[in-house]
DNA sequence: GACTGCAATATTATATGATATTTTCGCTTT
DNA sequence: AAAGCGAAAATATCATATAATATTGCAGTC
């Protein structure tokens, strides 16, 4: 059961990247090795292996000779990443809701119950739990597609849905019970079996979200 | 106008990559970092990077203390990405006809005339220049999609585009004068701004390479 | 006699610090 | 200003040390 300890090397990825999509790093800030390198107690070679992964999920931009920097940000990015997530959400949730069985559904039932919880909670102004928040929306639309049946469209929309947290941690602001009630709808079509619904309702939600992070850019 | 001298990094990068598409590097086959190093001409850290950049990818499958592995073919995976393909480019071959310009419509006629050329020497029998032909291939699908305003799309169909590739060479047969004869529908139909024609014709000329090559596999 | 469990050994992956290149930046000269 | 020239800083690469995994061989058991 215990998670065997973790390689230098993961877990100075896994926190790269958290302090790249909590707005630690800031964008276009210049990544210098010798300075990251005693933030993150790694060596030189460690962190370059590091900063090529997060350079090809488009973290990081890799400069050859000149070194990393924070990838920028840009209205324009947020927008196009926003509408690669209903491009893929969508057309994955309807193959979701085709296939999926029992066990998506639990799955699903359960993701959206811990959703709400915190919801409920964040909307009473307990602002405490922000991160674990975000980890159950994160669950909860992943179930919502996780029966779509392509590893290649998870691994994808995961990256994705990083980029647009990213965005989302840098301006943020709660939507509240808005969000919360768009939820439970695609909860609701989901389970309904509706992919046609759930995917207009998803699209919606998506859209309202970037509108709302755009305006407070 | 000379390209500035490549790093180690990035020509073991291309080089490996290469290996993996056009199957001289077995699928699930171990990298071992002592074998490839004499193999690519680079030390330990350099090949570390690389893989791991091609990890992120997916053309490498990266276990923690285990080492890096050739990724696997599959009937199921090549689905996945045939689909992912149809998906991400039929809505960007939309986008890219509404609002391509005149250097659009230039580079579309030149691709697709460099892509006619090398179907007719392939369809005559002259087989010497697969890889010239892949890469016209891929710079006409490019050029159709290419004035799709999403750098980030354009960027995932990269990818995705080379992983078909690669069972494509991976079971290497020519479709011949029916690939050709598709191409050249797209064409029109993307020259006379008829993004749901194009659509329409993508998705199918997609889908019968698919079948092409499962098939064959 | 074959099978299991354990310990010693060999192999391999990971991580580091040192070295070689390359770029950057300030200073001088035209 | 613009170009040329170092010195300093940063990156890219390497060889090696450390830590983990796989393998082998040997006893003890069924």
């Amino acid at each position: 059961m215990g998670k065997h300890q973790n390689t230098v090397g993961s877990s100075t990825y896994e926190k790269i990247k958290h302090d790249i999509i909590f707005g630690q790093l800031v964008p276009g800030s210049k990544l210098k090795l010798e300075n990251i390198k005693s933030q993150y107690e790694a060596s030189v070679s460690t962190l370059r292996e590091t900063l090529n992964r997060l350079a090809s999920e488009g973290f990081v931009v890799a400069e050859e000779q000149r070194g990393f920097y924070v990838t920028e940000v840009s209205q324009k990015d947020l927008i196009e990443i926003a509408k690669l997530r209903v491009l893929l959400e969508c057309h994955a949730v309807k193959a979701s809701v085709e296939s999926g069985d029992d066990d998506w559904e639990g799955n699903l039932v359960a993701a959206h119950h811990k959703l709400q919880l915190i919801e409920k909670k964040m909307i009473a102004g307990d602002v405490s739990e922000k991160e674990t928040w975000k980890r159950y929306d994160w669950e909860f639309h992943l179930a919502v597609i996780e029966a779509c049946n392509s590893k290649n469209l998870l691994e994808l929309h995961s990256i994705l849905y990083d980029k647009y947290l990213r965005y989302q941690m840098l301006v943020f602001t709660f939507r509240g019970d808005e969000a919360a009630q768009e939820h439970h709808k695609i909860f609701e079509a989901a389970l309904s079996r509706n992919g046609t619904e759930a995917a207009r309702l998803l699209e919606a939600h998506i859209v309202n979200g970037l509108e709302h992070t755009l305006a407070a850019m």
